[in-house]
DNA sequence: CAAGCGTGGAC
DNA sequence: TGTCCAAGCTT
């Protein structure tokens, strides 16, 4: 398909007229994934389905490729549509998202189905505007459902594609200040017949060649136009303002198992961290001196002994939680939680922490068991 | 706008 | 071991 003339005559400065020698990379370079549709189709004006973009996004958002393939398959596989998701059981949801992590984008994908469901006739909307208006849906991810889904001139402004463009222009300006003059660059250099390939030739540029560290700028298809890469100071970019320090917070856990293996287990709150996931009773996490790490936070009096410790790292926050276990009798009230047998226990809505818990308490208990 | 919000892989 | 960080969103 020909392209016009167009990002010839507008090109103002070698590093804007960079959209020709990168599409034509994608074209023969591009990463195949579950989730697209190649380049060779997309020309023809065969779009992918916007429920698996939506989808594939959301679970991108902050998550390597790598980890995400194999829940994209999970979740594809037993909700196909976006009416099967609304129609979804939300525990199942969230069980299907254990250990994928942020998971206020499980509840948010749920709602976000339910609306595109009920309120939309099973029919995202095409514009950026649209998109923005659904739960989970932002600036990044409403500019990429737009422009690879509805193929939409949409400025699409990922992690990658603000380290491409810092390099390019050697943009000093620490992130996320620079945020505004990033997109404002990406619009101008957007070509209009091929939005949604430009956003993914530019990410996929991001993620294997124009990478944090080490950049392969020998092979890089627009390093003519690289200001950075020109004063040999590629890796400097993007600046980004320094992070606080992780404070460290301490907790106690406790694992109470019945005769046949069961293990009680209780919902968190909807909210906040770990929102609406499952986990055993245990005592606040404190960054105090005296948090509690013992006993004293036992939800019913047991023979509880210790059996371990765990750590575990948080965006925010790192934590080391004091395990605890004990047996019960068979007639042992759950109180407000419920007893998890072995078989159902791997496949419970556990964010990571709380598996490294019952791990710590009784090993093997949380793997899925391979079949065949 | 800064802070809260997970996890696992690379080095 | 630590450190960084990966297709960010919400409040």
């Amino acid at each position: 398909m020909a392209r016009r003339a167009a990002s010839v005559t507008d090109a103002q400065s070698f590093s804007t007229d960079y959209s020709l020698p990168l599409l034509a990379w994608y074209d023969r370079h591009h990463r195949s994934l579950p989730w697209r549709t190649p380049p060779d189709e997309t020309r023809l004006g065969v779009l992918p389905d916007p429920y698996r973009v939506w989808l594939s996004e959301v679970m991108l958002q902050q998550t390597t490729v790598g980890a995400v393939k194999r829940y994209f398959e999970v979740f594809t596989d037993a909700w196909p549509t976006v009416e099967a998701l609304a129609a979804a059981d939300a525990d199942d949801v969230m069980k299907a998202w254990a250990g994928l992590g942020y998971y206020s984008r499980a509840r948010n994908l749920k709602k976000c189905a339910e609306t595109v469901a009920t309120e939309y006739a099973g029919r995202f909307p095409d514009t950026e505007a649209g998109l923005k208006t659904l739960p989970g849906i932002g600036d990044y991810t409403a500019a990429a459902i737009a422009a690879i889904a509805f193929n939409q001139p949409a400025a699409v402004v990922d992690g990658n594609i603000e380290r491409v463009i810092t390099r390019l222009h050697a943009i000093e300006t620490p992130l996320p200040q620079a945020k505004r003059e990033i997109r404002a660059l990406v619009a101008k250099a957007m070509p209009h017949d091929r939005p949604g390939d430009f956003a993914q030739a530019m990410m996929d540029l991001g993620a294997t060649i124009c990478t944090p560290r080490k950049p392969a700028c020998v092979v890089c298809p627009i390093v003519a136009g690289c200001v950075a890469r020109r004063e040999g100071i590629a890796e400097h970019f993007p600046v980004k303002a320094p992070k606080s320090e992780k404070p460290m917070r301490v907790g106690a856990a406790f694992v109470a198992m019945r005769p046949d293996g069961s293990v009680l287990l209780r919902k968190r709150p909807s909210s906040g961290l770990l929102g609406g996931m499952a986990e055993v009773p245990g005592s606040d996490w404190t960054a105090r001196q005296d948090g509690i790490t013992d006993i004293s936070a036992a939800p019913f009096p047991a023979a509880w002994h210790a059996t371990g410790s765990i750590r575990h790292v948080f965006t925010h926050f790192a934590l080391e939680l004091c395990v605890f276990k004990a047996n019960l009798p068979d007639d042992a009230s759950p109180g407000d939680g419920w007893w998890s047998p072995p078989s159902a226990l791997p496949h419970e809505a556990l964010p990571t922490v709380m598996k490294k818990v019952i791990e710590a308490a009784i090993p093997g208990a949380t793997k899925k068991r391979r079949k065949g």
